[in-house]
DNA sequence: CGGGCACTTGACGCCAGTCAAGCAACGTGG
DNA sequence: CCACGTTGCTTGACTGGCGTCAAGTGCCCG
């Protein structure tokens, strides 16, 4: 991929790395800091798609299609490597298997939408949160954030979080307080410890891999 | 793309297509019929994450991933081609402009999710059956399925509605009933009519390509 | 004719939104 | 150095949109 690689940007707290509606003619990958997927509303409303974290690729939709359909920002200080949309198309003719990855990539970014759909439309507030604490704690173990006491890093605010699960700050932090209060999980001066694993998995209906239900007909 | 069909598959109502959790051997457009995508949390509450019209590609998930991570039912009598999973790898080889495609496909349901996301996760009852409502009537339009009263067949279910959108199966269905009144738009026997298009679009904050606001910095 | 399914409508209650006030941490400029 | 505005977090009081319960209708099918 390096053949592919254009440059790096570093972009600050609250900026703007790829506009809703723009062809942008680059695409990223975020090597350090976070930033959230961003869809805003006429009327000042707006949803949080997604949250980019170190490793994430973004900027597909501007790769293949005319436009983005959400905003990147960034929330904390960010490093991104920069590939150019007019190389995507060589790329896919010389590097099939990395034309697949991509593939794979967009396939794994739509399976997490649908998780999240599911999350926001069926469940309520409590588990709402469970289910996004519970996510965010496995992806960033996952990158190897956590810390010897079991703590993630978790640069986000409230409203981040709430706007990105449909609920308003004011409900968002006290359901946040509830679960503090219940033992379940902490996230406070951005760090986040989850207290009780087994007990918000299943509040947030999150599903672990070994125990799926197989169907054996 | 003849070269990889593997045969056909006709599926009555309520037959599952694909399941959710499994490593389908198999993808699929769908010729004929509609259905819906959808995913079962363990209490019976279930999501419909999106429809499948026409003209739809699915089982990109089990092609390049481990697993389906929803469901895919038929809604009405379907036709559907198949193609095998083992195929795609060799379509990517010898096909890198079908890859391209592909992978505009997987972006492109990526942007529909996000924006079912944002409807779900920040719209009011009314603005997401508004938002729905003029989407479902842009898709079969475009299907070329308008009659020459300017209704289009909607043979889903209001449950089926109601679990895409959030909301329960009564609230939604005195909603409908409200645009209905309103002369917004009708939704009853199967057939949807769009009463007042430039209405519901700004209820459901849909927008109209045209009149996006162009960032002249 | 009986049972099931989809749709409809009214009554009631609760979860979560809104309003409002207050605190702590921070940066800025007089 | 302190006054002051801004931003993010917190908490209590009140309200309302939407969920739940319940009953009823029309239609299809065995």
């Amino acid at each position: 991929m390096q053949k592919f690689r254009r440059g790096e940007l570093r972009a600050q707290p609250g900026t703007e790395i790829l506009a809703q509606d723009s062809t942008a003619p680059q695409m990223y990958t975020a090597v350090s800091g976070m930033g959230i997927r961003v869809r805003s509303l006429a009327d000042g409303r707006r949803h949080v798609i997604g949250f980019v974290l170190p490793g994430d690729f973004i900027g597909l939709q501007a790769g293949v299609m005319e436009a983005m359909n959400y905003s990147v920002e960034a929330v904390t200080d960010m490093r991104l490597c920069v590939f150019n949309r007019s190389d995507l198309w060589s790329l896919f003719k010389a590097r099939p298997d990395r034309a697949y990855d991509i593939t794979h990539l967009a396939a794994t970014e739509e399976s997490l939408l649908a998780e999240a759909l599911t999350a926001v439309g069926q469940l309520e507030a409590i588990e709402r949160i469970a289910w996004a604490l519970s996510r965010f704690h496995e992806r960033l173990r996952a990158l190897g954030l956590e810390d010897n006491k079991g703590r993630v890093p978790l640069p986000y605010r409230q409203i981040d979080l709430a706007d990105a699960l449909g609920l308003s700050l004011v409900h968002t932090n006290k359901t946040l307080a509830r679960l503090r209060r219940d033992g379940l999980a902490d996230w406070s001066g951005g760090w986040l410890s989850i207290l009780d694993k087994v007990a918000l998995h299943r509040l947030g209906h999150v599903e672990d891999l070994q125990a799926r239900p197989r169907p054996l007909i």
